[in-house]
DNA sequence: CTCAGGCTGTCAACACTGTAGATCTACAGT
DNA sequence: ACTGTAGATCTACAGTGTTGACAGCCTGAG
């Protein structure tokens, strides 16, 4: 893609290094070894740079993360054509999702790192989201304040499905037998009798399905509850 | 309280170490310092004991903090008596709030930490929650994989919450304007409009409002969805 | 009583971490 | 040609989790 004529260093790689190559190299550390597994000295082999250039592109480690979950967040879409505004959020719902699968380990980071950040600091990649909602919800109707209200149900309930799921993904494949497979054997049976007895439920988990089902809960609570107020648009 | 007649050590502390003990003093340093501010180090120093002590009653770091999580979480109350579902729930919500903010810093690590251990290897108080919600629901005539999946839905939609939440916490008091408060003045006015005019409403956030209201939406979406199906209580 | 074995606590050491400070290089503008 | 500046590199420091060897105590067996 790039092969620049002049090369300014002895470096086999091209060219001086970028906040979006730092942070690529630093997702791909993370997707293959765990947050934990990302190091500032890791980070620098593997640009083939010295650890401190670094520094020069971002203040911090914790700043690295945070631009790290931006970048994450980044590729989020969606929709804010008029459409239909149900199906639209459930779009969001679904690409969220497949964000997470798709990094993982980023998760806790994209869910935590806000925390240490007051809203309106946040890198603007991480607030574009929220805008587009609330644009997509005002659009068909929505007062601004139940469009929020409404991102904070459904990004709430979608923070907590996907972490539901990923906790749900760890399985160890050698067991043939649910109640082994899920390591659930251990449990006490006069304590835990119901957990003991989901085990095939539990072991067929189907996180897409319930996705769906949640959200489906949620709108139809939203439609429900909304009704009363001002103008909540139809299906 | 606690007054032994005999010491055996020099240390000016009662008796041996315990997990509780361990435990509790270093909730008491997460809370106050973060948990960034909990090392072996320092947590031997406020046990008045070598850091290397600790690795008599935990094998790791990492299982300490699963401890710890588990602590805060055993402080979770379901009553599985057979009243209300829906008001038992309403209460578990409240209850599980209560608790995140009580120890927000220990929040990250309750959403987070069971994503390393298979469901069936956490620590038996982190299941206990999840058994108990399981028998209030059978109790009332939901079948096992819909009383599971209720507890997905609530569990979900509670992390979710409580992470948001603890979000919107992060203020700066010393500013009066809301859109200053929030570091919102930063935004462009042109790409983000709507947010920036959500100031008022953001700067106004009411947490426990906000988690009934979310709570109404869940319980209207799970009667109005459940109802196809087996036989789902009335109320 | 003596002796072995197992806890609990302590010490020193290792490999690593994030990052401050100084230094070096190379290019841009006057 | 000189300077300013931004990038990159090196060194060094304080702090991290954890291993392995060692000392003391308590308990139970012989």
């Amino acid at each position: 893609m790039a092969d620049e004529p002049e090369r300014r260093s002895i470096h086999s790689d091209d060219g001086p290094i970028t906040r979006e190559r730092i942070l690529e190299t630093a997702l791909e550390i993370v997707d293959r070894d765990g947050i934990d597994g990302l190091s500032m000295r890791r980070l620098g082999k593997a640009l083939d740079r010295d650890p401190m250039t670094l520094y020069r592109h971002a203040p911090n480690k914790a700043a690295l993360l945070d631009g790290l979950a931006e970048r994450v967040l980044d590729e989020l879409e969606v929709d804010t054509g008029d459409g239909d505004w149900a199906t639209q959020l459930r779009e969001v719902a679904r690409g969220f999702r497949r964000l997470a699968l798709a990094h993982p380990q980023v998760v806790p980071l994209l869910v935590t790192r806000p925390l240490s950040t007051p809203l309106g600091l946040r890198p603007l990649g991480t607030l574009r989201p929220l805008e587009d909602i609330l644009t997509l919800l005002t659009r068909t109707g929505f007062t601004d304040a139940d469009a929020l209200h409404v991102y904070r149900a459904l990004f709430g309930f979608l923070y907590g499905h996907v972490l539901n799921e990923l906790q749900e993904l760890v399985e160890r494949p050698e067991e043939s037998d649910d109640l082994l497979r899920l390591g659930l054997h251990r449990l006490p049976i006069g304590e835990f009798p119901l957990l003991r007895g989901l085990a095939p439920v539990l072991a067929s988990y189907d996180g897409a399905a319930e996705l769906e089902r949640g959200v489906d809960i949620l709108l139809a609570g939203l439609t429900a509850t909304l009704k009363r107020g001002d103008s909540s648009p139809p299906e």
